[in-house]
DNA sequence: TATGAATGAGTGTTCATTCAT
DNA sequence: GATGAATGAACACTCATTCAT
């Protein structure tokens, strides 16, 4: 719960083909089951270790969720900051982070469903430290980056710049939710049919022409 | 899990005060911890009833649980059909449907917190069964509404009205898990300020700003 | 390790027998292997009911070995009180809690032994409380009687009287514990031989002389 | 548990400060939580050896028990032996051991709590070879000095010469427990009250004053 | 119909002991 | 000889579900 590392010495000592396995075993646990039905056998069984092994490496359960939490937004952090931390226009960013997301189905599954668990999961202690490690990355960038754009005239200026980010925001977490979430996924189907889900380019296309409009002039 | 209602013919035979009481402390419970941690005996206390009657009612905690999903499905589509049915502009409704996110504040946190769970908890077949049931009724009478304005030329021509819906309704439906599930409230101060958060006439205003720009012409 | 009861309103809702074989069993178990060797599902096995149930009808194993132990220290009061507070001479009392001591072997082994046990175990908080509710029952009334006497002059004034109380007590402990612990048991053995150690009525008489001794004049 | 040396060779090479500081480690551990709580890792760690070291040096953690238990003995016996086996009249002898037992509070704690709980959680076999190797010094020597004594008349006859050493013994050693182990610690103040309990000097007369009108005449 | 005591598989976690390095 | 990572059986405890009353 606190800030200290969630993981003991010992992890950091073993070898890294391992860790990986094991931070693998668990955000797919996790993801799947969400914290509490998550099961600690079940992890270490598909890690290939003993449960005293990764009792060993991760004091309680806990602590091994919240590794695994603070793991998977570093791995998101990643993909985004560069993004959002590009000198590149509003709307290039935008799509680029759209394009992030139609990417990440198949490949970062685990991590998105791990991601919306937590969201959902967060008790208000963790919830507030989340918050501000991920959101704030996005919440800064794009309200200034709207601040900007309507100094320089580009969009329209009567929108609230950190609400319109709020708004974006909320678009591009569902669509992210979209490509992994069972129920999201049924949801986008429902949308936009059966065919289109399946038509990548025709989906963002007219994903970039609502979010252009929204911001014209 | 299948189609089949979920409690037993006994439960429709106890008063409904009985049965209201049931419900909504089976609601407060899955809201606050989830399917999975969820207590059967908790419910059963806080209803007042012992645990024996509990599952005369229900067969399984997994009933129970159906059945105040689909309850909470109920009753937010209760709240949006008459919005969503009514005859008036898109942009008329989706005001409405913000002005009763912001009102559930407070009154319908648990519901809400409820329906932010089983988004994220369901498994493919439920989650199947629940998109239809109420994402289908915004995501036809959304589409539908875009499409006839495009046809009279209210607004403009080049958004696909499917995917149109499709941002809309990720906009609301943010929105009204940004009212009481602990992340989204942080994260919604984060992007607009303590200030704001509080100030629901601003934040309103600013919201409809923006959509209406994104459907504008 | 407060002052609350130990047990659940359950525990005293069920037939007396069953109470009795799980105090039983929890007697034998604590006494056998000491508080941290017990075993939960030993003593549910041996008294013939569920783990399930154990942990019903008290809350952790600590309660379980308070409730017993305090029903060990209440047996033992049982057996003290009406001889300690007879209104006979202090070598009447004596010789008749010598003759209690070898009347509890075979019969209160798993009590004495328990008793012995946890004299051992306890931590500061729990070794004030119970040197408290048993000891302070004879440090009372032996050392009362001592002063009584003196006063008499039944027997000789150079005695500090809670100090030949404590003195007398420390033999009638050991005696007690001699009975059924394993060690003191080889003990007593090694110090009057083996043939006297069978010999209960020559052995309580050398034990006699020597207290009138001490007391004497 | 049977009559070897409780140790590998390898614990004989090790330099002897090393030795010391393992058995020291033990010894508190083990007088601290008794057998089954005690933590072999907590020893190795306190006497700053690696885990893998102490079970080189003992085969067991019973082993490492029972190596430390007859280490106590050791201490034990090379304190009392020279007092016993000492010249000096009986009642000199049991003043040296009632010295040496308040001189021992605060310096061999560990010790005398070790002592303790070996008494109460030995088994058959164990506490039949340990009570021989240290109560077989003072049964022995006690009953030879007192009939000794009342051969030449400078006691009274009237005692059996083994149970009156077996009730000098049980004062002994309650009055040792008194200096370390909790519970008799309490007790001793709910005796004496808490004034007598810090005036070692007075206590101890009153001790011998009893003692010594026990074998007068 | 209502109750709540009973169940036992399952949970997270510990710890003496082993063994490759 | 020394290390400490690895093991897994065992532990205390929980909880959905059953069923005799």
């Amino acid at each position: 719960m606190n800030e200290h590392r969630h993981w003991t010495p010992v992890f950091d000592r073993i070898p890294e083909e391992k860790r990986n396995r094991i931070l693998a075993s668990a955000v797919a646990e996790f993801a799947k089951r969400g914290f509490s039905a998550a099961s600690t056998a079940a992890i270490a069984e598909a890690a290939g270790i003993s449960i005293g092994s990764l009792f060993k490496y991760f004091r309680t359960k806990e602590d091994l969720y919240l590794a695994v939490v603070e793991l998977g937004l570093q791995t998101l952090d990643e993909t985004l900051r560069p993004i959002v931390e590009s000198g590149e226009p509003l709307l290039t960013k935008v799509e680029r982070i759209v394009d992030a997301a139609f990417a990440s189905r198949g490949v970062h599954d685990d991590l998105n469903r791990l991601y919306n668990r937590f969201t959902t999961e967060a008790d208000a202690d963790l919830a507030n430290r989340l918050s501000r490690s991920l959101e704030g990355l996005t919440a800064e960038a794009y309200s200034r980056m709207i601040a900007e754009a309507q100094d320089r005239g580009e969009i329209r200026r009567d929108l609230d710049p950190r609400v319109a980010a709020f708004l974006l925001d909320n678009i591009l977490l569902m669509l992210q939710f979209s490509m992994s979430n069972e129920y999201y996924r049924d949801r986008l189907a429902l949308y936009v049919g059966p065919r289109t889900v399946e038509d990548d380019d025709t989906l963002k296309r007219a994903i970039m022409t609502f979010l252009r409009s929204a911001f014209a002039e």
